[in-house]
DNA sequence: AAAGCTGTGTAACCAATGTTACTGTATAAG
DNA sequence: CTTATACAGTAACATTGGTTACACAGCTTT
């Protein structure tokens, strides 16, 4: 487990710290498509990303999901941060893109570690930048963009925290995440194809032209 | 000067912070609509506002606005304060929405703020988690609602923050800040007109029912 | 092989939003 | 007072995206 903290993050972290974290946290892995914090969840832990990749999603009262972003090794998910240092509850849910190992933190040693750790109080600050920035993203994304741009970078993301062009996805589990319906998913993917960006299989899609 | 800043935020910080705040920072003051940051500005101080009103704008390549949302006395700019720390250049654009006056605090102070005072430290840590909250609020709104909503809580947002429910803005300028046209606002202002729920005058609209 | 389920393709239609064009009216400038 | 300008109302139309309905193809189960 220690080797593991110190290959994601040795670059941050000082050694003690890092030590800390490989005593007090606790692992935790998750399969893909598992999920890791519903809305509403009281969030107790504050989770490190070790590997795998998780996605964030937004969903509003008549259960319409939205993808907000991912969440890559090295990553924390500022939004738990923010609920663990408000002690509220998630305004959030989580799920594993791909196999995911993490480790979660007591929140009760954030504000120790904070005012002793320089490196974490510089980790915490990053990933609060980090975070306003995807969600600055998502916000140009949703309000700048048309439906056929927005699924082309929803494909781009997805081969790229995928690491694969080869992204396997249904067209519903599209329509899904970016809040539309399966018939204006499969229009604009047809079309897509016929422009030759994208080759269409059943439950996959081979991203061509990045 | 140091009242002001007393007034502002003597609930969050400690005294000697409060002192030493009125010491480095520069009182600024800004007329209504006047900018207060532009995007691409290189940020070198972090303003704590003190009275009045600031609204937060997003722009895409196309100039096409976007209006994320408010900040009031008591708050800073999370975004601005991202920048600070990670030494980039303004993300959004800042104007004043009434006349208001800020305190400017140099960026090399944050540093040493930060682990010299907790209640520093909490300060913007809560400041995050509340941007983190607008910014989920905007994606909600922009995202799950449509035209006719969103306009209603465009008005509302504008009737809070202003202290008054004759909201003083043209049909033009409301278009410009939720990024559609003018000739849809008109259209769906006379809805909500003829609905009773506001009622239209030249340069201003009174909102009836909050 | 037959039945059943899930995923995809597509047409036809509808609703919401965006665009163009023109009107009138209040206010400001000359 | 006259002219110019900014603001607002509205019709007609275009486009985008959402809905309904149905056909069919590829697996899986029996």
């Amino acid at each position: 487990m220690v080797q593991e903290v110190f290959d994601a993050y040795s670059f941050v972290f000082e050694e003690e710290l890092l030590e800390e974290i490989s005593e007090v946290g606790t692992l935790k892995e998750f399969k893909e498509n598992e999920r890791i914090i519903e809305i509403g969840d009281h969030v107790t832990a504050m989770p490190l990303l070790l590997s795998g990749a998780i996605k964030i999603l937004r969903e509003d009262q008549d259960g319409d999901e939205l993808l907000l972003y991912f969440l890559e090794r090295g990553d924390t998910c500022a939004m738990t941060l923010s609920c663990c240092l408000g002690h509220t509850k998630s305004e959030i849910r989580a799920m594993a893109e791909t196999p995911t190992k993490l480790i979660m933190i007591p929140i009760e040693k954030m504000e120790e570690w904070t005012s002793k750790y320089k490196s974490w109080r510089n980790f915490v600050f990053e990933s609060y930048h980090s975070r306003l920035s995807e969600m600055l993203d998502t916000i140009d994304t949703i309000a700048f963009l048309n439906m056929d741009e927005r699924l082309l970078k929803y494909l781009r993301d997805k081969a790229k925290i995928n690491q694969n062009d080869l992204v396997q996805v249904t067209h519903q589990q599209i329509a899904y995440e970016m809040h539309t319906s399966r018939v204006v998913i499969s229009r604009l993917l047809k079309k897509l194809e016929l422009k030759g960006t994208i080759a269409l299989n059943r439950n996959s899609i081979q991203v061509i032209d990045l």
